[in-house]
DNA sequence: CGTTGAAAGTTCTCTTAAAGTACTCTATTA
DNA sequence: TAATAGAGTACTTTAAGAGAACTTTCAACG
């Protein structure tokens, strides 16, 4: 189990790595998490080699490993960089780590298998698992699961006008569907979206 | 059994642990029940953990963890049923589960943030996060990150034919980029997509 | 090739704040 | 009266930071 100075180092290394593909000094580390004694530094990455989360090649200078076996918070992924097309990595300054449990965990949430292309052009794809919040009101513009006549359930975005309610397939190829309010229920709303390779 | 407040701490605590990845402490505890000391959390904390609801790690602070069922529940969603449009959710017989820690767990995973639209035909966005598993092999047909001269990192699709390997946009208005084996380094494969609303 | 000095790593001690533990005393309620 | 619940106090342990003093590594230079 990893105090929090010992997990915000591991990070710390795991981003450095991954950006400039060598290890950091203390110092460096230091410089990063605004810890100005190397002799703190230096007690905690040990620790974080006894625990088994780092190795050290050697006595070389910035010769850090990860050992990458040992599981990870849970829902947390270092975030590295942007990437795009034709440019290098862009390094990020601002946030460190991405938290999947925000979007997976907390009250009423669950998985839906979307079939067929009817939000293609969002991105939702045939196969696609959308994480769904339970609720029964939403917003202009939401992706939400509709109930039609309380019989026909469909993923779509919604655009209420009035007492008019359209339900818009982002898909050129398709045509929005208008319904009066009383007709329509709203199940929940998409707030993540994921596809496994 | 247990008391009433034995369940509401119980409770407090899995909420707290599923939603921020670590055991709150007995003053967080208190302040999110509106308990003043922290005396009395603790009585009810070392109950929970003689009745084998809970585990201490060591003398740790943040040490809680959760026993048996619960505590493998973490990353797991339930898998409600598939949606299509124009048709009821089509429910899913067996109890199915979801298990994303196999996507986002494991060695040598990260985040990159999408730029720009070159993979928009695999339903890869603009913002959108990809998870990545470290490799230096590849097969055909896998998105890849490539850094091409060891100085432009992109994400593409991969082919390999003899010595060329072809980079592969996912967009029509794109054209593939073709270039000798030596020339291109692959740093890893997209093994999920996540978007975040 | 060996010397040397700066940079990096290691080992300590000291300090403070926060967290956990062990009690006692009190109130309510069935 | 026993079980449940809350407040509070005193104490111990842990996490975390600063910094001094030391050794090792590495590269530049004569």
């Amino acid at each position: 189990m990893l105090t929090g100075l010992e997990e915000k180092i591991l990070q710390c290394i795991t981003r450095y790595i991954t950006q400039n593909g060598r290890s950091p000094t203390l110092d460096e580390i230091g410089q990063l998490l605004e810890i100005k004694s190397k002799g703190t530094i230096h007690r905690y990455v040990k620790s974080l080699i006894d625990k088994g989360h780092l190795q050290r090649s050697g006595r070389n200078w910035r010769g850090l490993r990860l050992t990458g076996e040992k599981n990870r918070r849970l829902t947390i992924l270092p975030l590295a960089g942007r990437i795009a097309a034709g440019k290098p990595i862009e390094a990020i300054s601002e946030q460190y780590e991405i938290n999947f449990s925000e979007m997976l965990l907390g009250p009423g949430r669950y998985v839906l298998e979307v079939r067929g292309d009817s939000m293609i052009d969002a991105g939702i794809l045939d196969g696609d698992l959308v994480i769904i919040r339970e609720t029964q009101s939403a917003n202009n513009g939401d992706i939400v699961v509709a109930l039609v006549d309380n019989s026909e359930a469909t993923l779509k975005r919604l655009r209420k006008k009035g007492n008019q309610i359209e339900l818009i397939p982002d898909n050129q190829s398709m045509s929005p569907m208008k319904y009066s309010a009383d007709r329509i229920n709203i199940q929940g709303v998409v707030v993540g979206q994921a596809r496994m390779n």
